[in-house]
DNA sequence: CTCGATGCAAAAGGTTTGCATTGAG
DNA sequence: CTCAATGCAAACCTTTTGCATCGAG
């Protein structure tokens, strides 16, 4: 069942600009860029539907880059690469596909009494661009 | 080189708390830990060291758990598994690790140019504790 | 004595929250 | 009309920083 009760155009706004994107924004950038649209919303509505939506599973959170959380509107677990340098985030292509297939199970936490919901597998490294930069 | 220069009591007695504890601790224990044996530590001065120890390599950034950052004194890569209820962070005893290791390569991240530096692989979950109080 | 280390408190961000107002059904 | 959704601003928390003081070498 769903959290949200009443439709709102910014609702829809929010979660339409953070589908239409690869960029696995942050909340800060989901208002910077609606402002131009919707110059009375509110970094608050933004923050505050975006949490309606990881409760309803439409997205899913990342973790903190550069002090900031991240989100993907792409739901399906895979993995994420970060660039260290700029924070930029894109989805792993085919990582190994079979290889994290079978680190999926409720075990691949190993023993000690853990039941292991998901997984969050992360790469850390350089984009093209800031290696073009020089860093 | 080293980032630190001179030696200091303070300093010796924040990596020794973080190297003596499984918890993955976070700079707001360490100084709640601390305080008890030395009264006029400052919390300040614990972020100050915990981030030269992170330059040197003492100690590893593990992420955001709870909006509070977490460091792990083993510093030798490995997977970590995360309460989401209760914050606590565990090694991953012995995690599919040929499996791991085959997806450790440089080209790990996939095509694209990334240049990926090293890897994290965390497993969320509920620990025994938590499960235990039926939460 | 010199310069790094520390305490203290203010500042900085990102995120959350309380409350009055607005708007969907 | 009713109650959810929003704007606004204050509150929160963790982390950072500026500056005067303290302490290691």
């Amino acid at each position: 069942m769903a959290v949200t009760k009443k439709h709102s155009k910014k609702r829809d706004a929010i979660l339409r600009e953070m589908l239409a994107t690869t960029r696995h924004p942050g909340a800060q950038w989901v208002h910077e860029r609606l402002k131009a649209r919707i110059p009375d919303l509110s970094l608050g509505t933004v923050y505050r539907n975006i949490g309606l939506f990881v409760q309803e599973g439409l997205l899913r959170p990342l973790g903190v880059i550069n002090g900031e959380e991240r989100f993907d509107a792409h739901v399906e677990p895979h993995p994420h690469r970060v660039c260290i340098s700029c924070g930029r985030i894109e989805d792993v292509p085919c990582p190994n596909e079979a290889l994290l297939k079978r680190l999926h199970g409720k075990n691949a936490g190993g023993p000690g009494g853990f039941q292991i919901d998901f997984r969050k597998t992360v790469f850390y490294g350089v984009c093209p661009h800031c290696s073009d930069q020089g860093t």
